[in-house]
DNA sequence: ATAGGGTTAG
């Protein structure tokens, strides 16, 4: 009797000497132990021990022990199939299941979520829909988190709709399968779904939405712009205990910068106890992008001295904060200023904010000369913001040049041609406009419909350039046509020449007085009462006729208006813009 | 004495 409790002690020594070691000379000697002792022969000890082998960061070692075991178990199989799907021979995982397949042995639900994670890591469609039908086959489809992660990986590369299909289907859908599909709706721009989710969740009650619920729905409405929303999700984080939790209080910085409501943003901001470089960075950017550039780096030099360490982000923030405010020495520095002292490389985005802060300041050789010799590859978007910069000042045999350098990425939109047509246009060269048009229609490229939301009630309306859908579109055309009136009594000009959107659009003035944004504003002036701020988004740059617009708008009618468009934030208030011109 | 699954901030 005591010899045999002793034996249990050494056993028990051994487990917890096995279950604590990671280091592999430990693990060889502790084999030697283990094999001397018989140990070893034990199915369960042998998978003790594999699994600690699989924790030690060396898997060869691991897969050389397996090799030895005779018959290995299913469980023993998953352990190393578990090991492998999380390093970085993720192929692996997928052979191992196969070959346990192949010998009779059945995974269990969770090797099963192992291999799909796999594939996914392996990037092979075939190789997960294959295990996907062997689901179906061994009958997993009632376990909700097997499910899960197929969602995942529909949502992941296959398709949006394959992964609502594995939703639909689900007989238990717990919150963290509803967060997927909200996941992978907000990764495919279905953001206004997100929100509808949202509340569906809420109102069916059988899920209550969680704080990653509520992370996802907080960058929804950060994309929309969709204020009210995002408010009545704040009240829900409250509610719901959230309040303190600094990744929640992070996104809603976000949001509300994203929402053109810095106040709020900073209240979020302010309430955060230990702010890290996210709250900081997150706060910097909010700044920048509504045009308070001097305060985000103000803000950046409070975060320094609190000893918070900037990063890759921190950068990009203060960047755009010079880059909107034209804080061409500023900006200059903080490119320098980055890989110096903190050992930071500029990144395509960084370089991306220094082009567009040297492009508007109107040097538009030198942001050239940038893009030709940083040292990371030019991207689209890099050369697309000079070409913004030349649309602002003219600049066509650039522009032209821009062009090429987008053709040679293949990455040309129509978007690019609409800027270039702008160019042309604004500097009076008509042949080159109807050149490039016919050029645009023979190879039948189409334009990005300019479109811009706007939120009432929590409702988010979307218009699209001479938008017919919406319910109320003769009174929209109506309070439209008598805001033009009143505005020109104003002095307000409508500008038909300088600037084209809609290449489908015969009638320039008439497109014009169509524009997505008009028609959000005329709406949002029909059923607001007076004096109630505007914010519309737009998905495309405002147009100067616009801009105008809002301009004379925000005076004649007494509405603040916030407009955010592609590149940035335009506060108007009383006929006058918060970009002293127009960019 | 027996490994162990899904979502997540700027």
């Amino acid at each position: 009797m005591l010899k045999s409790t002793s034996r249990h002690q050494q056993q028990q020594t051994m487990v917890s000497l096995v279950k604590s070691s990671t280091h592999k000379p430990h693990l060889l000697q502790i084999q030697a132990h283990l094999t001397r002792s018989c140990l070893l022969q034990n199915p369960k000890f042998s998978l003790l021990f594999l699994s600690s082998l699989c924790s030690s960061r060396d898997l060869r070692y691991a897969r050389l022990f397996f090799s030895q075991i005779k018959n290995p178990s299913s469980s023993q199989y998953n352990t190393l199939i578990r090991a492998y799907s999380s390093s970085n021979s993720p192929k692996e995982a997928f052979f191992l299941y196969r070959e346990m397949r192949q010998k009779g042995l059945k995974p269990d639900p969770i090797s099963f979520s192992f291999v799909i994670k796999s594939c996914v890591k392996f990037r092979s469609v075939f190789c997960c829909l294959q295990v996907h039908g062997r689901i179906i086959r061994d009958g997993f489809l009632s376990d909700c988190l097997l499910l899960t992660t197929l969602m995942e990986f529909y949502s992941s590369f296959a398709s949006r709709e394959d992964a609502c299909k594995v939703f639909d289907e689900m007989s238990q859908k717990d919150t963290v399968a509803w967060n997927v599909l909200i996941s992978c709706y907000l990764r495919n721009g279905r953001t206004r779904d997100v929100l509808m989710l949202f509340d569906n969740m809420k109102n069916e009650g059988v899920c209550e939405p969680d704080d990653v619920t509520c992370l996802l729905v907080t960058q929804a409405c950060a994309n929309l712009g969709a204020l009210e929303f995002g408010e009545k999700v704040h009240r829900y984080i409250k509610e719901r205990g959230y309040g303190t939790a600094r990744n929640l209080s992070n996104s809603l910085i976000s949001m509300y910068s994203r929402c053109g409501c810095l106040d709020k943003a900073y209240d979020v901001f302010k309430g955060i106890g230990e702010k890290n470089v996210i709250s900081w960075s997150a706060m910097i950017s909010g700044l920048a992008m509504n045009g308070f550039g001097r305060d985000a780096i103000l803000a950046f030099e409070e975060m320094r001295k609190t000893g918070v360490i900037p990063d890759e982000q921190t950068f990009t923030g203060l960047l755009s904060a010079c880059s909107h405010c034209g804080l061409v020495d500023e900006g200059m520095e903080f490119l320098n200023q980055m890989s110096k002292e903190f050992g930071i490389m500029p990144n395509v985005h960084h370089y991306g904010c220094v082009v567009d802060l040297l492009g508007r300041a109107g040097l538009l050789e030198q942001a050239y000369r940038v893009i030709i010799s940083m040292k990371v590859k030019p991207d689209a978007t890099i050369w697309r913001t000079l070409l913004g910069a030349c649309r602002i000042h003219g600049h066509f045999t650039l522009g032209e040049r821009v062009i090429e350098h987008l053709i040679e990425l293949k990455a040309q939109e129509a978007g690019d041609y609409v800027l270039l047509l702008n160019i042309y246009s604004s500097t009076g060269s008509w042949e080159k406009v109807s050149e490039l048009r016919k050029f645009l229609k023979d190879k039948g490229i189409q334009t990005t419909p300019g479109c811009s939301s706007i939120e009432l009630k929590g409702i988010v309306h979307e218009f699209i350039v001479d938008d017919v859908s919406h319910p109320q579109k003769h009174e929209i055309y109506n309070k439209l046509d008598e805001i033009n009136k009143q505005l020109k009594i104003a002095g307000y000009v409508a500008e038909t020449t300088s600037e084209l959107h809609d290449l489908g659009a015969e009638e320039k003035a008439n497109a014009l007085s169509y524009h997505s944004e008009k028609l959000a504003l005329a709406f949002g002036v029909l059923v607001t009462r007076p004096g109630t701020t505007l914010r519309v988004t737009k998905n495309l740059r405002i147009c100067i006729d616009c801009h105008n617009f809002a301009k004379f708008l925000s005076g004649v009618y007494n509405r603040q208006l916030i407009i955010r468009d592609r590149t940035r934030f335009h506060h108007f208030r009383d006929g006058h813009c918060s970009c002293n011109d127009y960019w």
